[in-house]
DNA sequence: AGCACGCCGACT
DNA sequence: GTCGGCGTGCTC
């Protein structure tokens, strides 16, 4: 019996969701191998699609004549063993199609395009050929393919036998390679050259003796230019001479930030531990020693080192031999960190940002894949890094929502996290001064063991944090984004030359037109919610679906001119600032000032070298900066968050005071803080004011217990959408019915309700949350609703299910 | 996804 | 009669 080769293909439908299974054409006998990638044809006609091959051997139900193989994509798997299995588990937990899973575990590149070409076989008429192939011979599908009356008449063509489609599956995965030379000739055949030379060819006399130099060698050309300072010409009559020659070299791409990296020899030293930390390193190098995926959570205050911790822990995992992984979210994966573990562990580091280029993250992925690199730094998605033999694995700010991948396979990194820890008998670190209920309530029940520290390591007190209630301000001094008390104090920074952060808490906040006269708001003509004014652009943008529009003059409904702007955005709070305190040097952080490539390091570096007073920004500015100038930390509206509709606020408003507060008083100095808020009372608020998680953890386990929310209820949302809004309502309702016949009596069921945001980019949304606590045939139910979904009364109805989402709108 | 097959109304 | 609209089903 022959072997066969079962593939995942490219396409992400539910029909399609399975292995295939392909004949192994004799020439790939020897290089097949499970986690390598194919081209196979599939489906009618000459269709040809990158595919996954997921296990090999001799098995298949299928009836049918089986296809060979097309072709390999890779010499070794981009898969490995550990990987392969986790794509599985992941499409599993997350209700997603098991190639989306592969996909996203590693980098872009490496998902191929494919083109569609149309190609001239046979005489075609002149209007063809100019008006349609512009003269010549090929054509790509793109170009023609939303122009209906084109593509019937090449359909015609095609029928005839006049025209073919091609199918052209493109790697995109290339090496970076530069030119390098090498010589062609020995020493003693260039000295041979060397005689035969004219008198006054100084040049390539030189030429000649750099050669022999080079023992044989290969050198990058731009290198042999610096060196001998010679002109590139010299090294072409070289090469016409036949010296040497020009070959390519592979080179990892190097992003802008990667420059400068310290060379090995001059590493950073770890720093002294404290009687907490040293505590906390010993039990987490222990479970690395004895191969326990014990997961630990580690819960310390802001400013008590718990980087540290991290960094010797990862010492100890290399000592053993072993690779190690430590993921930050992306807000505060700053060049702060970053430099600091490059410091630590020089070139074993790789570092995996949303900002690299598709070149970079595909070299930074190679360097893992091959070991060149045993630490690596990342954002969510670093998760899947093709380390091997992991013996730690970190996860800081494990409480921060963007751990969760918002869309398909939409995964929890943490999840994630354990999974592979356990796979590799690694523990895990989930770090947090905030942890989230969910894990500090896991540390309650002991399934995580907690670690704590308690102190600063400087012996710090935490910053005293004031509260401003402004609603008083409000009656007081009229309506300003600055309370008295806030702008003395900022006043006061200034006067000493120390610097102050203030935070713009922009969630579910944000500029609006709103008419004066009628009271309407403008609001996006594809989704359900009001426009965002953009005073850089000049534009009202759709934060939800990019849409984008002129600013108006005057109100659309009913053309009063009387239409204004509502609500307080960075740059308007900005503009105000000014006028307080005109003397004040300000840098503005948010997504207009932080999106062009690298300005986000840029504007932090100009802060640290005191280029500014005051740093004002979004949430982006709350984790991970340390700059021990800053003494002075305002909040301008604390509770925005809480009167959204979602069960998190309070936990989200604490995490974030909390955080924001420990940017403060992290050097000598001692540092403040002021929240200004129209709800003084709210416990989340009280409580961060005390930097008491304790007490906020007992209040919401508390409400939480009495909602029946997580930690003591799972919950999943379905969602399904339609550009009908009764077709999304009649979709969740048959849903609904199913789920309400298969589910156990104490699962609750809430809906089916239209979101929050009801309309997003021209789809209505319908969803239902259910909320349960152990329910054996959820699992599979929820699978066969997905499958029900291709049946008729589910047409162009999308139904997505998220498990544990971290959000309700 | 992309394509073929097949069943209905509108035209050469 | 046939062309082409879209609903349905299949891809190793």
């Amino acid at each position: 019996m022959p072997e066969l080769a079962q593939v995942v293909v490219d396409v992400p439908t539910m029909q399609t969701n399975q292995p295939y299974t392909y004949q192994i054409p004799p020439t790939l006998e020897k290089q097949i191998q499970v986690g390598v990638r194919v081209i196979v044809p599939f489906g009618n006609g000459r269709r040809t699609v990158q595919g996954f091959v997921v296990g090999i051997n001799q098995e298949t139900k299928y009836e049918g004549k089986l296809k060979p193989i097309q072709a390999i994509m890779d010499l070794q798997p981009v898969i490995s063993s550990e990987l392969m299995e986790l794509s599985k588990w992941l499409a599993d937990s997350t209700y997603s199609f098991w190639i989306s899973c592969l996909y996203t575990m590693l980098p872009n590149l490496l998902k191929a395009k494919t083109t569609r070409i149309i190609r001239i076989i046979d005489e075609v008429d002149e209007h063809v050929a100019f008006d349609i192939f512009h003269g010549k011979d090929e054509l790509e599908m793109t170009d023609v393919q939303d122009n209906p009356t084109i593509l019937s008449e090449l359909l015609k063509l095609q029928k005839a036998g006049k025209i073919a489609i091609e199918y052209q599956v493109e790697d995109r995965a290339h090496a970076k390679t530069v030119t390098g030379i090498h010589p062609q000739l020995n020493f003693e055949q260039l000295e041979d050259e060397r005689i035969s030379l004219h008198s006054n060819a100084h040049a390539q006399n030189r030429l000649i003796s750099y050669l022999q130099s080079l023992n044989g060698q290969t050198v990058k050309f731009k290198e042999a230019q610096r060196i001998t300072g010679l002109k590139p010409a010299t090294f072409n009559q070289g090469q016409k001479k036949g010296w040497l020659e020009k070959v390519p070299i592979e080179v990892y791409r190097q992003p802008l930030d990667m420059q400068g990296t310290p060379d090995d020899q001059h590493l950073a030293a770890p720093l002294t531990l404290n009687a907490d930390q040293e505590a906390a390193v010993n039990k987490i190098n222990h479970a690395i020693d004895d191969h326990a995926s014990q997961v630990f959570l580690l819960q310390g205050v802001t400013g008590s080192g718990k980087t540290e911790v991290y960094l010797q822990s990862i010492a100890n995992a290399l000592r053993q031999g072993k690779t190690a992984l430590m993921l930050v979210p992306e807000i505060s994966l700053t060049p702060q960190i970053v430099n600091r573990v490059r410091r630590r562990f020089g070139s074993k580091v790789a570092v995996l940002h949303s900002s690299l280029s598709n070149g970079e993250r595909y070299d930074e992925w190679r360097r893992i894949e091959r070991g060149e690199a045993q630490v690596v730094v990342g954002a969510r998605s670093a998760i899947f890094a093709p380390l091997k033999n992991i013996g730690l694995i970190v996860l800081d700010e494990e409480h921060e929502s963007s751990y969760k991948q918002d869309e398909s396979p939409r995964y929890h990194a943490r999840e994630v996290a354990k999974w592979r820890g356990k796979y590799n008998h690694a523990p895990v670190v989930l770090g947090s001064a905030t942890p989230s209920l969910e894990s500090r309530a896991r540390a309650v029940k002991n399934v995580y063991h907690l670690l704590r520290l308690p102190h600063r390591v400087n012996q710090q007190i935490l910053p005293p944090i004031n509260i401003v209630d402004m609603r008083d301000e409000v009656k007081k001094h009229g309506e300003s984004n600055f309370s008295q008390v806030l702008l003395g104090e900022l006043a006061d920074r200034l006067q000493k030359g120390e610097q102050s952060i203030l935070m713009l808490n922009r969630r579910g906040f944000s500029s609006f037109m709103m008419c004066r006269d009628c009271g309407a708001v403008l609001k996006c003509p594809n989704c359900d919610i009001s426009l965002t004014l953009h005073m850089d652009t000049r534009t009202m943008k759709c934060h939800y679906c990019g849409h984008e529009e002129p600013i108006p003059h005057e109100c659309p409904n009913c053309h009063s001119r009387q239409i204004r702007y509502y609500g307080t955005g960075t740059e308007k709070v900005e503009q105000e600032l000014h006028q307080l305190l005109p003397g004040a040097r300000i840098i503005r952080m948010d997504v207009d000032t932080t999106r062009r490539k690298g300005m986000h390091a840029k504007l932090l570096r100009q802060f640290g070298h005191h280029q500014a007073d005051i740093l004002l920004g979004t949430q982006m500015i709350a984790k991970g900066l340390d700059f021990p100038n800053v003494t002075l930390v305002g909040v301008l509206n604390a509770d925005t968050g809480l009167g959204l509709p979602d069960f998190r606020a309070s936990e989200r408003t604490f995490d974030l005071l909390s955080q924001v507060s420990g940017r403060t008083g992290r050097a000598n100095k001692q540092g403040k803080v002021i929240i200004q808020t129209y709800n003084p009372d709210h416990y989340a608020i009280q409580d961060a004011k005390e930097h008491n998680y304790e007490k906020f953890f007992k209040q919401e386990m508390m409400l939480r217990r009495q909602a029946g929310y997580p930690p003591y209820y799972y919950t999943v949302r379905l969602m399904a959408s339609h550009p009908e809004e009764a077709k999304a309502a009649g979709a969740m309702a048959k849903i609904y019915e199913q789920l309400k016949n298969g589910l156990s009596s104490s699962t609750i069921i809430l809906g089916p309700t239209p979101r929050a945001i009801a309309r997003m980019k021209r789809r209505y949304y319908y969803q239902i949350v259910i909320k349960y606590k152990k329910d054996p045939y959820l699992h599979q139910l929820l699978f066969d609703i997905l499958q029900n979904t291709q049946s008729r009364g589910f047409k162009d109805v999308q139904v997505s299910i998220d498990q544990d989402p971290q959000y309700f709108m």
